[in-house]
DNA sequence: GATGATGCCTACCGATCGGTAGGGAGTCAA
DNA sequence: TTGACTCCCTACCGATCGGTAGGCATCATC
């Protein structure tokens, strides 16, 4: 497979983005965790700016993967907002890292605007407020009022997720653990409250 | 004053360490700010490690003393849980630089945990605990499941300030203007929920 | 077997990083 | 008037940053 070693580096380097953020990360350090050196990564991808480009474009796929794999057509408006956000939470894993690079773009969007960043966002932050205005009662809110409903949603699984390590430092690992298993339930808990107003 | 400037540099250094990162922002760029040279910051401060601990220690002042002005000594646990909440939304200005840099605490911890740093977040966190103990029907749950609920709350406030700049780049001032004039309505709504299960 | 592309290397570049060494101007006390 | 101290400077250090130039294998194609 010739692709691999490109592919291995876009892993490498969402990984590093996402622990140190853009600056913290170095291209040599990303090439050095597969054994190369900086230069097999800027033959492949030219600059640092477009490796994180082309990172930004994996994250986007897997978002809009994750968003379309979801929708689950038979169910009430309720239900699909429930069922959308509880997958939202299906982290855990790898996610965390696309959770935390996704975050480092919404802050560094103030310092580094030059380009139009973020914005694969959009689509996905719309779908969830579409998602919003099937519900009963929110055809004629405004898309604004919508998206503060949602993004409060959003920021509470997110949130959690991007903390979980520094977390379990402070509490351990008992009372870090309750918190997981009581975590679901009570987003469920919230959801609902945040979808029958 | 013989201390305004190092103040000054404090204050330049939590903006920069907010907008780029520990590793984005240098010690040039935060003297510059002033119209002086790093080293006159290293006079001050030592070394960049310590330049960031004092800044970490300004904000946990912060934290800790806006959390020590919310108490409201004579109400209901249910009204106090929810003035302290609202009261936490109660940002805007500068405390998105305090957000965003508690943020990066919060993530980086994973990467540069060699310090126990962002542990004075901790009786921050244990307050709005205890305050949710108080809560009806919380006082025999533990503190892992109180810690989720909260910490739901928290995500649902601090993600929407953390991604303002960003969110009003996607959906323009308008509808940006809606959410934010929606979002303590629906907040409040959120947190009654939390309250009252 | 020559040719050209691919994948990765060594060697090097200027710029910037955090930090050190040392000095000059100002203030204050002896 | 001298000495100590504060504050900030220029000059410099080695390390690392992102990036360029060029070479050396491997492999498919003709």
């Amino acid at each position: 497979m010739t692709t691999s070693t490109r592919e291995d580096l876009l892993q490498s380097a969402l990984k590093l983005f996402a622990e140190k953020g853009f600056y913290g990360a170095s291209i040599a350090q990303i090439a050095r965790e597969l054994g190369l050196t900086k230069q097999a990564l800027l033959h492949h991808f030219g600059t640092k700016e477009k490796l994180y480009g082309e990172v930004l474009a994996l994250i986007n796929d897997s978002m809009t993967e994750r968003l379309a794999a979801v929708p689950s057509s038979a169910a009430s408006p309720v239900e699909r907002f429930e069922q959308v956000f509880m997958a939202l939470y299906g982290d855990g894993d790898d996610a965390s890292d696309v959770a935390r690079l996704v975050m480092r773009e919404l802050m560094d969007n103030v310092g580094r605007a030059d380009q139009a960043r973020s914005w694969y966002l959009k689509p996905f932050l719309e779908m969830l407020i579409k998602l919003a205005r099937d519900l009963p009662g929110n055809a004629d809110r405004s898309d604004g009022e919508l998206l503060a409903v949602t993004y409060q949603l959003l920021g509470a699984i997110n949130y959690y997720a991007l903390s979980q390590t520094t977390l379990e430092k402070i509490f351990g690992a008992q009372t870090f653990g309750q918190s997981q298993d009581a975590f679901p339930g009570a987003l469920r808990a919230l959801i609902r409250a945040a979808a029958t107003p």
